[in-house]
DNA sequence: GAGTGGTCTAGACCACTAC
DNA sequence: TAGTGGTCTAGACCACTCC
């Protein structure tokens, strides 16, 4: 293991912040630079390095901030609901809807949900967020008979899970889901106010009805990795170690 | 979107690249430098880029290399087997033993195998390849009683799968998994050869015989991202756009 | 306007790899 | 031994955010 400066440093400040609480502002690359006695290219790959390590967010003429990764839980037997699976985590979920329009259901999407290539349905776009940092970012796409007064119902009520238990009468659960790593596009990168190139997750995941089957939704979501550490789980919770039986 | 020096860089050799097969030797940093007329700072954040998107590997003195990511595909209903899922994904597995050692099972390993904590097992650690490049490290937990002879099969058979097919008569199968993106640690990147803090896998996953159900063994793998693009299918594989039906 | 992170120059030395 | 990527200095200008 290399002695370097830099890596003296990322460690030295490691120990430091995870004391803090997350969201606390810390140094700033000049002032480490100054601190450690070093140029300013060593105190800049210190703090990369604690950002590719996901303790800290740096926003351009912001600064530096400690960072939190909340755990995002997937498997059949939880809910398919943003703000379920956040709050189950112990954050603040929030949503915030970019768009809802009437579109026909894209090629791909008609397949993922049994439907007929270009039948009428529903394209919400939203930013989520994690005690109010952005997390997520993507869209859900509903058939126009699944529920027709989407547009007007969302207006009032954020989380999609809710709407569809009360007014189409569901009971949403997840039929079948994906996940992977991938690294942000510009446009993807736009909506989760990161920068292109960043890791995040891509999940795509069809809903159905736990009473009838029946496909309700189609959702392609980008997640934040920094944000959010993804936890795919196959046949059931794998029970942890410090939660034996 | 900036017009920065290092992106314009980045997407021209993005573009080069792409039509390189795996494995090329492209030009360093120096001569990128030179080609360009900038400073090697502005040629380095280039590279480094485009290693941020996993499309080359960087070896410190060696050179830059073009890079692949295989798909490894988790689900139910394919086999929990190293060598299958990568030659399925069209790229050439092979595994290194480092270690077959009798211990007792440890505490989270027992919970996960419904087993009492310290009964005997084999702990086999490997190294595995994509096309002979570093992609996975970690260990399998085996109980002795599954199958006493594993420190000898091993040393003939390099697939954990086949041995468990052909000395104990099983048919592994996936019972739950879970997968998440991890820090690489100084053992971890010591084990995938690569840089500590480089962002990499974590599947555990335990298998069992498809017809008696019986637990086999459990097993704890680190994969590096960026020679892995690991999909995990919760519930049927998911259609992909491009095979309807 | 002050401070921040992002970019960039023009050098330098080092450890490592390949030959 | 030549070339590579990794580290580092001591400056600089910029766009951006916060106040």
């Amino acid at each position: 293991m290399p002695e370097t400066r830099f890596r003296h440093i990322a460690d030295r400040l490691v120990s430091e912040y995870a004391e803090l609480p997350p969201g606390t502002k810390v140094a700033g690359e000049h002032e480490i630079a100054e601190r450690f006695g070093v140029g300013r290219a060593a105190a800049r790959a210190a703090m990369q390095e604690l950002q590719r390590r996901m303790l800290v967010r740096r926003i351009k003429g912001g600064g530096t901030y400690t960072a939190k990764r909340i755990d995002y839980m997937i498997s059949a037997d939880r809910a398919p609901s943003w703000s379920r699976t956040v709050r189950d985590a112990g954050a603040v979920p929030r949503s915030v809807v970019l768009s809802c329009d009437p579109l026909d259901l894209p090629h791909d999407v008609a397949v993922h949900l049994g439907r007929a290539p270009d039948e009428a349905g529903y394209r919400l776009r939203r930013r989520s967020f994690t005690d109010d940092l952005p997390a997520s970012w993507g869209d859900e796409w509903v058939p126009v008979d699944v529920l027709p007064q989407l547009p007007t119902a969302i207006r009032h009520e954020s989380s999609l899970h809710e709407i569809l238990r009360q007014m189409a009468g569901a009971s949403p659960e997840r039929a079948s889901s994906r996940a992977s790593i991938e690294v942000a596009s510009d446009e993807v990168a736009e909506g989760l106010e990161c920068a292109t190139g960043d890791p995040v997750w891509l999940v795509e995941s069809v809903n159905r009805d736990a009473a009838s089957g029946r496909l309700l939704c189609f959702t392609r979501r980008w997640i934040r990795a920094d944000a959010m550490r993804v936890v795919f789980e196959l046949g059931g919770s794998v029970p942890s170690a410090d939660a034996p039986g």
